[in-house]
DNA sequence: CAGAAATACGAGTATTAACTCGCATTTGTC
DNA sequence: GACAAATGCGAGTTAATACTCGTATTTCTG
């Protein structure tokens, strides 16, 4: 069980917090994530292991801490999309849905180090759980989205194409990261031709 | 480093093999792979640790043995359909993606019991190497089949299309599984439009 | 059937890494 | 400066588990 950190009292603590998770951080950008051992994450803090755990109750509560700051980044744009007026047509959907996926794609570069932590956490079960709650949301958010575009759209639907935008955007998003920037801006052109193509298979709206 | 496994000299010992990757396969299915001891593996299958290690040289090497039965499993379809003839037009280059997509649908189903394999496996640096060579091929494979459509298709775009192609199916798949089949066909379904929708922005064929 | 080779066994070993705890040091308060 | 509270320390404990090795059993060969 993954529980919450302990409060810190003193301002010192939270930068104690600020180093741990960024050596946590660092390391698994570096090495596998087979070597990060809370000793050595304490180490590359520059602090004791006794310390490390004043903070955290335990290893998983670190990386716990990383995965969150990963999933909130993502929540804002999908909220401000969905809260947008009804577009009257395609043609004013689509130019909001581009928007969206280069707002997101945009999320993934800057949060690049935290990528080797998504990997980590699939190692983890109650982490797997917390992202996969996570995700229920976005996709939530998105199928509302959808069907304010078109309200005729059944909620089943509408929640398979929240799900399929978001795990194939994720994926592709993962990848580009890992290529030069002519791949990256190409594959994000890319992910709009397919979920456009998939979301207009399905959306009916006006031209 | 996963060394090759013993060759086994009497009979008896392929059906040891046998019942030491079933047994760990099924135990992926059943348990989280944290829980994936090689002592739980032998007892499961019936035997001793001792006679285990006669024939997997580590841990890693049943894991491998699961991952490349997986792996293996795909070969043939991108081979089958990189290898026909040229279509004419779009419409046959089309049915014969369609298709594809169908039977790499297919495959997933089929190895349903592998797959929590795949999540074990990344896990461990040296199978995620495996497989990440091994979708190289495949990525390559898809590539030539891309370009045989339409010569005047650049390599390195082609070569996107094909690892798009890839990992979308894979992302999709893997979730499809997971639902019922009505969902499942759905999926399948809207892996099609969205690949068709990538390549034939990129694709040009006489309709 | 006898001897040898292959296979099966599983208690024991070695390693690794998460986590503790009693003591040292720093910080806050009067 | 004196006391207490909070924080810092890291050698040591503990638990888990991959893997070994000397011995027992089975299979093969003549």
């Amino acid at each position: 069980m993954i529980e919450a950190r302990k409060k810190p009292r003193q301002q010192r603590s939270q930068e104690m917090v600020e180093r741990i998770v960024t050596a946590a951080r660092d390391m698994l950008n570096e090495q596998e994530f087979k070597g990060l051992t809370t000793n050595a994450i304490a180490q590359k803090a520059g602090l004791s292991v006794g310390s490390l755990y004043q903070y955290f109750p335990n290893k998983e509560a670190i990386l716990l801490e990383l995965v969150q700051r990963w999933l909130a980044a993502f929540r804002p744009v999908s909220a401000f999309y969905a809260a947008k007026p009804r577009p009257e047509n395609w043609t004013g959907f689509s130019r909001d849905f581009c928007a969206f996926t280069r707002e997101i794609a945009s999320v993934y570069a800057q949060n690049r180090a935290l990528l080797p932590t998504l990997e980590a956490m699939q190692s983890h079960p109650e982490l797997r759980r917390i992202a996969k709650d996570h995700d229920r949301g976005i996709i939530e958010t998105h199928a509302a989205w959808f069907r304010n575009a078109d309200p005729q759209l059944p909620a089943d639907i509408a929640s398979r194409l929240g799900m399929l935008v978001l795990e194939t955007g994720n994926i592709c998003f993962t990848i580009a990261l890992m290529r030069d920037d002519t791949v990256y801006d190409a594959i994000i052109d890319d992910v709009i031709i397919m979920n456009e193509a998939l979301l207009r298979a399905h959306l009916r709206l006006p031209e």
